[in-house]
DNA sequence: GCCAACGTTGGC
DNA sequence: GCCAACGTTGGC
């Protein structure tokens, strides 16, 4: 199994957001980068494990764990005429943006951003480093329990 | 709201 | 295939 770290806008869904849902689960829509795609695509496995990390928001951060619950299966908003996330390029024969679902495991206390660049131990987080901007990264094994940790 | 760092698009 | 122009992300 592999770990993850995956990037939300609060605003958008946070992690109440997703407590408050029926089963707690939600289709992670809305990717629209290729690399990140084919994360879901071609390497989340139904178990693997990541972290709920709050961007673009006034303390980002790490708010939670949750874990994949369902394989990638195409994105519902692509196909939406006038939806924020519809690609006219995108055929339901040939859908070009899928979506993992994840289940939340526990909501934490906040880790935010600055306390992670802190950790020697994350120097080397894809995360942290300079111009990531990718909002579906991998985390290593050790980057994983070491962050765990600190979570309550 | 600013803007650095990326990613994508499209003319050539 | 190059690369300028444009759009987006996301911390600050």
């Amino acid at each position: 199994m592999r770990y993850w770290l995956m990037k939300s806008e609060p605003s958008d869904v946070s992690i109440d957001d997703l407590a408050k849902l029926p089963k707690q689960t939600i289709d992670w829509y809305g990717v629209r980068n290729y690399q990140a795609r084919n994360f879901m695509r071609d390497l989340m496995k139904v178990g693997d494990l990541a972290f709920f990390y709050h961007s673009n928001c006034d303390v980002p951060g790490i708010a939670g764990v949750v874990k994949v619950s369902q394989l990638a299966y195409p994105d519902r908003f692509q196909f939406q005429k006038g939806h924020k996330y519809f690609d006219p390029k995108s055929t339901p024969e040939n859908p070009r943006w899928l979506n993992v679902d994840v289940t939340l495991v526990k909501k934490t206390n906040l880790l935010s951003l600055k306390e992670l660049r802190e950790f020697k131990a994350l120097e080397n987080m894809r995360i942290l480093q300079k111009g990531n901007r990718l909002s579906i990264t991998p985390v290593s094994e050790d980057e994983w329990k070491f962050i765990e940790k600190y979570l309550k």
